[in-house]
Order: C-alpha cells, then sequence, then structure tokens
DNA sequence: CGCCAAAGTGAATCTGGTTTCATTTTCAAA
DNA sequence: TTTGAAAATGAAACCAGATTCACTTTGGCG
C-alpha cells in the first residue's frame, strides 16, 4: 500500500504553503522583516512552529521567498513600462513615477524593501532587487542618449545614483515628513531632480499618462 | 589610606581604551563593523574580554563610539568647506569631490560607514552620519539660490537625494567595478550628476582647489 | 614588607532567537 | 476497522555571540 498523495492533500499543502507566506508578508508589511520570527509567522499562519519547516528548510529561505515575491511585483511592473515603445523620456517619467508613487503608497512595506536595516541574507536579496532598478534605469538612460534626448553620459553611474537616491529620498529618515510636503510635489520634486540630473530639460506641465499605482494594478 | 588614582594608572587607563578603540577601528576598517567582535577586539587590543567591560558598558557602546569617531573626521570637514566663504557652488563641489574623494580613497570603511548592513544600534548612528551630510548639502543648496546661481528648488529634498545617491554609486555592490572607471572620472561623474540635479551648469574645465585627501588631512 | 583597592582575567553563564525530533494526529488504502 | 506513511506539533536542544563574576595580579601607600 505504497502511500499516494491524494489530491485533497496535495491542495492542502498548497494552502498552507500560501498561508505561512501570507502571514510572513503581514507580518513585513507591518513591522518589517524583524517582526517575522518563526513563532510570530506560524501563529498568524495558525501553524506550529515545526510546521513552517516542513514548508521551508529555513527561515532564511522563507523571508527571501517573501522578498523575492513582494519585490517581483515591483520590478515586473517598472521593466514592463521600461521596455514599452515611448520616447525613452516617458518611460524615465514613468517610472520614477511609479516607483515612487507606490512606495509612497505603502510606506511601510517600501520602508522594509528599501532602507530598513537587514541581516545578511535578506541585504543580498535587497541588492538583486536594486541592481534590477539600476539595470533599469541603466536602459532607459541609454535609450535617451540614442535617441539624442540628452547629451552622453554614463548611464550606468547615473542610474546606480537614482537607485541610491530615490529610496533615500522617499523612505526612512531623511525623507520628508508627512506634512512636510504632498505626495504630488514629492513626485515633481523626484522628476526634476532626476531630469536634471542628467541634463535632460524639466517640463513644469509635462503631460504623460499617469504613473501605474497600487489600486490600478490590483485591478 | 584612602585609594587615590596615581597619574601612572590613570595614563594607562587612557592608553587602555584607545587601545581598544584603536584595535576595532583597525578590525572595522578592515572587515566591517562584522568583525568587531569583543573577543576579537579584545585579541586585538592586547586584553581580555572582561577587561572591555571596565571601559565599555556594552558591545554597542564601543562600536557607536567607534562610529562616531571615525564619521565624525569626515563630518567636520566637509562642515568646515561649508562654513568657508566661497561661492555656494565652489563650495558645494569642493564638499563632493572631498566626500567622494576620501571614501574611494579608504573603500572598504565607506562601505562600512555608508551601506554595510549593521545591526540596530549602529544603523541609528548611521542615520546621525547622513543626515548630517543632508544637513550639509542643503545648507550649500541654500546658499546657492539665495546667491542665485541656480534656481529655486527644494533644498532638503535634493539633499536626501544626494545623500542617498553618492553612498550608493561609490561604494557597494552597485558602484562602479575598479578598472571600470577611474577615480577621477568618478568624481566628474558624480559633479556632473549632482549639479545637473540642481539645475547648476556643469563646467567641464572647473577650476577650483582640489578636494581635500585624507593625506592631507593626516599632514 | 605587607596590605588593600582597583584593574585585569577568561571560563562559565546567559540570552533570544532558530531549529530539531520524538510524539501525536490525520487520512487514504487495504 | 485497521494500518502505516506523511503531516503536524511544540517542548526541548541548540547556537553564536555578549556578558558576568569569582578569582588573580598590580602597584601605591603606610
Amino acid at each position: 500500500m505504497a502511500y499516494r498523495q491524494t489530491e485533497n492533500v496535495a491542495q492542502r499543502l498548497a494552502e498552507n504553503r500560501q498561508k505561512i507566506l501570507t502571514a510572513a508578508r503581514e507580518l513585513v508589511a507591518s513591522g518589517g522583516f524583524a517582526k517575522a520570527q518563526i513563532t510570530a509567522v506560524a501563529k498568524n499562519a495558525g501553524l506550529a512552529t515545526g510546521t513552517l519547516y516542513r514548508y521551508f528548510p529555513s527561515k532564511d529561505d522563507l523571508c527571501r521567498q517573501v522578498f523575492r515575491e513582494v519585490s517581483a511585483r515591483e520590478m515586473n511592473l517598472l521593466a514592463g513600462i521600461a521596455a514599452s515603445n515611448r520616447p525613452a523620456l516617458d518611460r524615465f517619467e514613468l517610472i520614477l513615477r511609479t516607483f515612487s508613487g507606490r512606495a509612497l503608497q505603502n510606506r511601510r512595506l517600501a520602508y522594509a524593501l528599501l532602507v530598513e536595516p537587514l541581516d545578511l541574507a535578506l541585504a543580498e536579496e535587497r541588492t538583486r532587487f536594486r541592481k534590477t532598478h539600476a539595470a533599469i534605469f541603466t536602459r532607459v538612460i541609454e535609450d535617451a542618449i540614442a535617441e539624442d534626448a540628452i547629451r552622453p553620459c554614463d548611464a550606468k553611474f547615473a542610474a546606480a545614483c537614482f537607485a541610491g537616491a530615490i529610496p533615500t529620498a522617499l523612505t526612512g529618515p531623511l525623507a520628508p515628513h508627512a506634512g512636510d510636503m504632498s505626495p504630488d510635489q514629492v513626485l515633481d520634486e523626484i522628476v526634476r531632480f532626476c531630469f536634471g540630473a542628467i541634463g535632460a530639460p524639466v517640463h513644469t506641465q509635462r503631460k504623460t499618462a499617469s504613473a501605474v499605482t497600487s489600486k490600478e494594478l490590483r485591478a
């Protein structure tokens, strides 16, 4: 009577795995990765601590998985915009507004992904994330140069600057205090800053498709 | 015969304290704060672990002290430049070149201070450090605006961007690989980027006093 | 010289979490 | 209904460091 995994069970397993990831994600979104202790995740998922280890080999693996899932959404969104066929500077602006807009819409989570102090394993994951941002920026900057929309500059270098500047300016202790600036002002300043940095003309009345927000994404 | 601390002893105590700080600083400079375990610091200082606790109440206190001492040097240097009475944009450029030049001259240490993953206590210290950078940038940007050297913008916001951009672009995984760009090219790109970002004209042949390097500082 | 308080020592202890694993529960097949 | 393999459990073991503390050493003073 070789044991065979029944459909029923397989589904429950998948559900549990999901429950764990969701539970962890919730904790992270509410209080950063520091809150995602195994015991807490287990309780939040309605499972015993030991059970988690039947689904994930270690805490690090679980947290990395959470980080990847959350960040993948963002990266895909931006990559999608970067790959569209509008003029490079339009794409650039859209990326800036989308990235920043979404970060401002879920500050706690953005903080966790972008600037909160993390342990080594997660910092590695964050590095991936940032490298992806940089790659996306690099691409549109190079395109803008190719299109003669801006004068040549070191695209990779500028991209690294953006990948560092934006998170710092949006979240964490250096970000403007709520009440200091409205989200829209923040977006405008970001665009002005980034356009200026690569020597692109800043239209005060730019008229582009509005950024993709998380509400729209959900829909 | 109430015990009175003799001159001799007082001096040895001071020396030991210094030995500990130096030992810790060495470890940090060579391998980041992760290397600064109590045991390692003690060994490096030629003292027993327990002894360190006669000088510092906890590891966190010791490490914070190290962080402060190392970063204070940098902050004073930059603050000094910011306070000089040259035109604002000259000061801005000088600050950028000094900051970046010094970081490139001691990459490992710069990495530790600026971007390496740190525990909470030290991350707090780093926040101070970055806030100071931002304050210095804010000041010269505001001065530049007051001097009509650039058109008005949100100085604080731009400063936060710089405080995020420069560390990322100089050290850590997004920084240009050695061989990719020469240090001088990096400095030029930084200046170009930052000037552009606040809408300042970039002179290709700017002629300013050269940045303050650590060699000069030592002298 | 002999005494004492302070300084120094480092093995033993503590700590806050992760991870294990012997036991119990579930459930499909016989 | 019985059976056994997989799944779930959670209390106990574990871990890598920081921290403590009973003891030894030092050196100023009578």
